[in-house]
RNA sequence: GGGUCGGUGCCCGAGUGGUUAAUGGGGGCGGACUGUAAAUCCGCUGGCUAUGCCUACGUUGGUUCAAAUCCAACCCGGCCCA
């Protein structure tokens, strides 16, 4: 999208899908929008929401995240909005499905866990957000101005929108059309995200594309409320690590930001190869013009970079390392892997049940399984018998079980 | 509210009384190959400290030696009518 983007700080700029409107007004045109918040000194208010129905933030949040944090450092303002009130319905968009509606005190954990992993309580260099200079950040949550709207002013936000505009959504237009049903009070979460930017005074709204018609509502919204209306950027939904479908917890191809190093670098290092460069535009700021062009070096530099930002470098080059290491079956190897405890595990204890109790495996019957076709490793070395006894935790602990590839645990007591 | 069709394992989808955790596909996991990629091939894919025992086909009851399959009520949904 360069002949849009073209005009904006690169930073900015960098990895977008979309940005609308278009036109050659200040309100029409991001590009003249920031001179003029730069000459009046007036940071933009950029508003990103997040529904807090899950516990982990992942890369595919993150990008989002990143593009927040380049507009603080370019010195506007970045308004995140909880969508406590929001959460409870849930977002239709891309759900084939209603959502089922979740308690406040789920809802008030995810969100607190959120703030956190967004880096609250983190130095900078290695949080998504800038939460420390003072004038960056405003923390909402959306109950405060949905938990009490009346009938009344719920009915006028009904009214601006039409049953064809809400089928015009591609989501909504999928499940009528396929008979899947679609609750009434689906169709207020666009209305409500878009009165969330009435409230804050957002000048722009970020979103994934995804989002284009909730961003699109909100400007309908302003403009109905005599607002002066946001501009939509929109970034690429992140593919996840199939290659295939976006990243998403419910399809358990994600990164987590709070992963531990090793885990994060070994899963990144092996994404394909398609989707590569992709992950360094929208995950990393590195020069794209210097990359190495050997395709496993350019997996390990995008690897890196992104373990780099979470943990810093000395933690990520180690993760590297600590990859090679156990890939190769080193025995001794005293890589940082993630620890799991067996001072709960009664001795002698069978190998299938210590696989799960861990909870490498999720069953213990899974962990036969996995033992049997061969996926199982003690130090390197291949278990094939899921009856093995282990007679105390000293011949256990500080060993690695390894399922798989990817997945390590180091006994501990 | 009336009529009608339907609710099967992570998903889709077979199966209409009787070996069997339930054909097949997708997805997932594991193995081989490789560059820890892609493609391809192979195995596994309900639970349980387990060579046996549990729990499963919307829910609850019933018929039967025997039910996902038959009956009843209820719950949920699609479509048509209002």
């Amino acid at each position: 999208m360069p002949d849009k983007t073209k005009r904006l700080p690169a930073l900015l700029a960098r990895g977008i899908a979309d940005l609308f409107p278009l036109g050659t007004s200040q309100d029409q045109n991001l590009a003249l929008r920031l001179q003029e918040s730069s000459q009046q000194k007036k940071p933009l208010r950029i508003k990103l929401g997040i529904d807090p129905t899950g516990t982990d933030i992942h890369l595919g949040h993150s990008i989002l995240f990143r593009k927040l944090r380049a507009f603080q450092d370019a010195g506007h303002l970045a308004v995140v909005i909880i969508g406590d009130f929001t959460a409870r319905i849930g977002d239709p968009t891309g759900k084939s499905k209603t959502r089922v509606q979740m308690s406040s005190e789920q809802i008030e954990a995810n969100s607190i866990s959120y703030l956190e992993q967004l880096g609250f309580g983190k130095p900078p260099e290695q949080s998504l957000l800038d939460f420390t200079t003072p004038g960056r950040l405003e923390v909402r949550r959306n109950s405060e101005w949905l938990a009490d709207l009346d009938l009344n002013k719920v009915i006028d936000l009904l009214s601006t929108s039409t049953v064809g505009q809400m089928l015009a959504k591609e989501d909504f237009g999928n499940r009528y059309s396929s008979g899947i049903p679609i609750s009434l009070h689906e169709f207020l979460y666009p209305l409500l995200q878009g009165y969330d930017s009435v409230a804050v005074e957002a000048d722009i709204e970020l979103g994934g594309t995804d989002q284009k018609f909730n961003v699109a509502m909100g400007r309908d919204l302003q403009s109905h409320f005599n607002k002066r209306q946001q501009f939509g950027l929109l970034m690429p939904i992140l593919v996840g690590l199939d290659g295939v479908q976006k990243m998403s917890k419910s399809l358990g191809n994600t990164v987590g930001v709070n992963e531990d190093p090793l885990s994060m670098y070994s899963k990144l290092e092996k994404v394909s190869d398609s989707l590569v460069k992709n992950y360094l535009t929208l995950l990393t700021d590195l020069d794209l013009e210097t990359l190495p062009s050997n395709p496993r070096e350019l997996q390990k530099t995008m690897a890196l970079a992104i373990t780099e930002q979470f943990h810093g470098r000395l933690a990520a080059e180690g993760a590297k390392a600590d990859a090679a290491r156990l890939i190769s079956g080193s025995k001794d190897s005293n890589a940082e892997v993630q620890e799991a405890s067996i001072s709960a595990i009664k001795f002698p204890v069978k190998a299938f049940y210590l696989l799960s109790a861990i909870g490498l495996c999720s069953s213990s019957s899974e962990a036969r399984r996995q033992i049997q076709g061969g996926g199982v490793r003690l130090d390197g070395e291949k278990l094939t018998d899921p009856n093995l006894e282990f007679l105390n935790k000293s011949v256990l602990i500080g060993k690695v079980l390894q399922l798989g590839k990817k997945n390590f645990r180091r006994l501990a007591s």
